[in-house]
DNA sequence: CGTTCACTTCGGCGCCGGCCGAAGCATGAC
DNA sequence: GTCATGCTTCGGCCGGCGCCGAAGTGAACG
């Protein structure tokens, strides 16, 4: 009784084609304004608003100011994996279609926006947070002291602006953030100077150097 | 576009209160009528035909005339993982209080109305399978030749009468097919008259006894 | 063959909920 | 201050869907 009707209440969220429309659009662990949502939804952004709120309410989204905009993004990897599920009962290709399109390249690493993704991105956001360099919660994160100065010294101080200083980003393939905003931009930036990381044709996938693998495992401790 | 289309048109189906409580009923795995489903849901049996419509043509459930009975179960295991995940999400208790209510001894070997369920369920179904004593498809079975053969030796000959022979039935801890129909009961029974099971107090859990694992090992070549 | 029972189809009622236009708060730019 | 922008709230319209009563199939039973 009370589980089928949770089950009904969550379920109902997800079946309005608006509303399916804006979790897809956010299935990458992207965080969205509302205005770029009611676009993917096709609706004015009045309509859209009410359907962020009940998403927001229905514990599907998080939501978190910034200036004027307000950011969107799937509450939780559950709510991902949930609509991952639906996807693989309501179609013929299931999952596969979307957790793997582009294959492995995009698994391993990738840019997301202009900042790292895939194994690398999480490891990279693993190896800062396991050493005390970041501390990141489940809506921001921020810089320690020493943190700064591993930056400072690597060469990827974060450039000034008003952006976000460091945010966690959900990432589709691994189901766990990574590093975003200034922080994770900077980062990027940086490995690409440095020649570990090199952007190739046609895709978002990014391909690691002889020297990138050195390099990780050396800053980081990454063994790629 | 298309795959939040998928997804809101699959979740609109549960979305429902009414068809919610009949997936919900169904997510042991059993297979129930649409009277009984009707009366799960609290709608009249009208209503109910409705619903089950939906779902099957949904491909939610499946179902399978019998007599003047319809019996409807769940389509795929991968259904009832998809329920599964959306209550995940839905309440803060999550699957754990579905899938693994009553604890380890309910997942090991249970009684699933007259028959056999579990690991050691599936297990059975398995190891008939292999060997050629019956074959299981996904909405019906029938006993080989040389499986007749080997239940009549057993000592556990089907009983006569008009109940489906031989059918597979959803395990909702394995989730795969175990023995239902005359030949899971008959099956069962002769377990019980041997003492390799025994039934248990205020459970559907039923315990194995020493005998039971030799038995089981030297019968079926089962390492329960 | 008539009765009963399980289930489905049909028809009409009523309500819930999505949709947008217009107006109301905020925040930021000038 | 004024204006522009992003988002939310309010009000009314309307379509869709769930609901049930009544009538229609098809199967089992005596």
């Amino acid at each position: 009784m009370s589980d089928s009707n949770r089950i009904a209440a969550t379920a109902a969220l997800l079946g309005d084609p608006a509303r399916a429309n804006m979790l897809a659009a956010l299935m990458d662990g992207s965080a969205l304004t509302a205005k770029e949502l009611a676009y993917a939804a096709h609706v004015t952004p009045q309509t859209a608003s009410g359907h962020l709120g009940k998403l927001a309410d229905g514990g599907l989204l998080a939501a978190e100011k910034q200036g004027r905009h307000r950011y969107y993004r799937l509450a939780s990897p559950l709510v991902g994996q949930m609509l991952e599920g639906v996807m693989a009962v309501g179609g013929p290709e299931p999952t596969r279609a979307i957790a793997w399109r582009g294959g492995e390249a995009l698994r391993t690493a990738r840019t997301c926006y202009d900042h790292l993704a895939g194994r690398l991105g999480v490891a990279l956001a693993d190896a800062l947070s396991e050493r005390g360099h970041v501390a990141l919660g489940t809506d921001g994160g921020e810089v320690t002291e020493q943190g700064q100065r591993f930056l400072d010294e690597f060469g990827a101080a974060p450039a000034p602006g008003r952006r976000v200083f460091c945010r966690p980003c959900l990432d589709w393939s691994e189901r766990r953030p990574h590093l975003a905003g200034r922080v994770g931009a900077a980062l990027a930036c940086r490995c690409f100077e440095l020649g570990w990381i090199a952007r190739q044709r046609d895709t978002r996938a990014v391909k690691i150097s002889q020297e990138g693998l050195e390099g990780f495992r050396e800053k980081f401790g990454i063994a790629v």
